[in-house]
DNA sequence: TCTGGGGTCCTAGGACCC
DNA sequence: TCTGGGGTCCTAGGACCC
């Protein structure tokens, strides 16, 4: 889709239609950047990841609407629905783009038309422009697409890779970001073509990575995965929160706060898709823009709030060094399962007799306290000992709890 | 002029097992 | 006191995408 976020908030409200509108959040946060931008006011250099305050610079007469992310995931829905009525095979692969196999739907020849009706259904049906590219793999197809925006059908045959991929330049290749840009340049390489008949394949591994390197130089040559995978519909697989102050934040009550909120919403969205999690992580990034993340894992999932919020607060007490200034507070949950297809795991402890647990945490404690325990008692650690049995009674339901 | 928020995937290193 | 070679799984961090 073309500036998918723009074009949302123009289908749902036409008198912004023909008018310079950019989308971003909280356009007063000094923090705030530019999500999407309307073609009208691209011309004045307003672009995405732009900041707020820059594009209103160089485009006083801005209107800057704030994005409503279940606006966007309803049009989503909504044009992945179409697509689903040309072709089974759709692999969506961001919340505004997507990849059809359209080879059993029409002859190669038709691929060109059907790719025109397509375009104007999204444009009639949902007032939605987008840009489409044909080819043999989804690489190509991903690159061809890019090459005519907006509205543009871009055919990429393999054999004309030479003259129409080959010369652009190696920061326009999909998967190569700021970091392989650098060092690709070192070695010598400006272009995709330069990629392509890179001989050296050895310092290319070296250099980028093995996976990186193997994958880049085979898409560079024109070949890649043609495979488009249907089942990535239903494959979230983390779900994150997370907020960027618009000042440092320096104090630890407000952190706890933060978290907490942030984990409010996460745990909204889990249960709104029916989702537990057995991992959680805690990322914090300091005003130096350092960032550090703590996660933790169970043994059950889960997607209770206040069992949430607490894991984070653990981590953050046992991490955050109480002093230094942060930038940012983010939340996420990862190995993600649909409630219904939970497998929910006892703990054997859980079925013994009170003498065998007895036994069990007599055993357990020698442990602890000779060999096994040796490395955590080198480090300081107590030596562990039994509590009296009423005092153990007292607190047997929060030990079951934690398992 | 300091640089968002939502994701995915890969890798290095460590714990642990046989 | 030092110590192999095979493997799995987990965590933290980083690169990339839109």
């Amino acid at each position: 889709m073309n500036c998918f976020f723009a074009s949302c908030e123009i289908a749902q409200n036409p008198s912004l239609k023909g008018k310079k509108i950019a989308v971003a959040p909280n356009a007063n946060n000094r923090r705030g950047i530019i999500l999407a931008a309307s073609y009208e006011a691209r011309p004045y250099g307003v672009r995405s990841a732009m900041r707020v305050s820059d594009a209103q610079r160089k485009c006083p007469d801005l209107i800057i609407v704030e994005p409503s992310m279940g606006l966007y995931s309803e049009y989503s829905r909504k044009f992945f629905e179409y697509f689903l009525k040309i072709t089974p095979l759709v692999e969506p692969a961001s919340i505004d783009e997507g990849y059809l196999d359209i080879t059993d739907v029409c002859k190669p020849d038709e691929a060109l038309s059907l790719a025109e009706k397509i375009q104007q259904d999204l444009l009639r049906q949902f007032s939605l422009p987008c840009s489409i590219g044909i080819a043999p793999n989804k690489f190509l197809a991903k690159m061809a697409s890019d090459m005519k925006k907006p509205l543009g059908i871009t055919v990429l045959r393999k054999r004309e890779i030479r003259e129409k991929l080959w010369p652009l330049p190696i920061q326009e290749m999909y998967g190569v970001g700021k970091k392989t840009l650098a060092t690709l340049l070192t070695i010598g390489i400006k272009t995709i073509g330069d990629l392509a008949n890179f001989n050296n394949m050895e310092l290319l591994k070296e250099v980028i990575g093995e996976t990186n390197a193997v994958s880049l130089y085979s898409h560079a040559n024109g070949n890649g995965s043609n495979e488009v995978d249907a089942n990535r519909f239903n494959d979230v697989s983390s779900i994150s929160n997370s907020q960027t102050f618009d000042h440092d934040e320096y104090d630890v009550n407000n952190m706890k706060l933060i978290i907490k909120l942030l984990t409010n919403t996460m745990c909204n969205r889990m249960e709104k898709h029916n989702f537990k999690a057995y991992n959680f992580v805690l990322q914090l990034k300091y005003s130096n823009f350092k960032t550090m993340s703590k996660s933790v894992s169970m043994v059950n999932p889960t997607s209770d709030n206040r069992r949430i919020y607490k894991l984070f607060e653990n981590l953050f007490d046992e991490f955050y060094d109480d002093a230094s200034p942060l930038r940012l507070i983010g939340v996420s949950a990862n190995k993600l399962i649909e409630a219904k297809d939970e497998i929910k795991q006892f703990s054997i402890f859980d079925s013994l007799d009170s003498e065998q647990k007895e036994y069990q945490i007599d055993h357990l404690i020698k442990s602890i306290n000779s060999d096994i325990g040796m490395n955590i008692l080198k480090k300081g650690m107590p030596k562990i000992t039994k509590t009296k049995n009423e005092k153990f009674d007292k607190f047997d339901k929060s030990w079951r709890d934690k398992k």
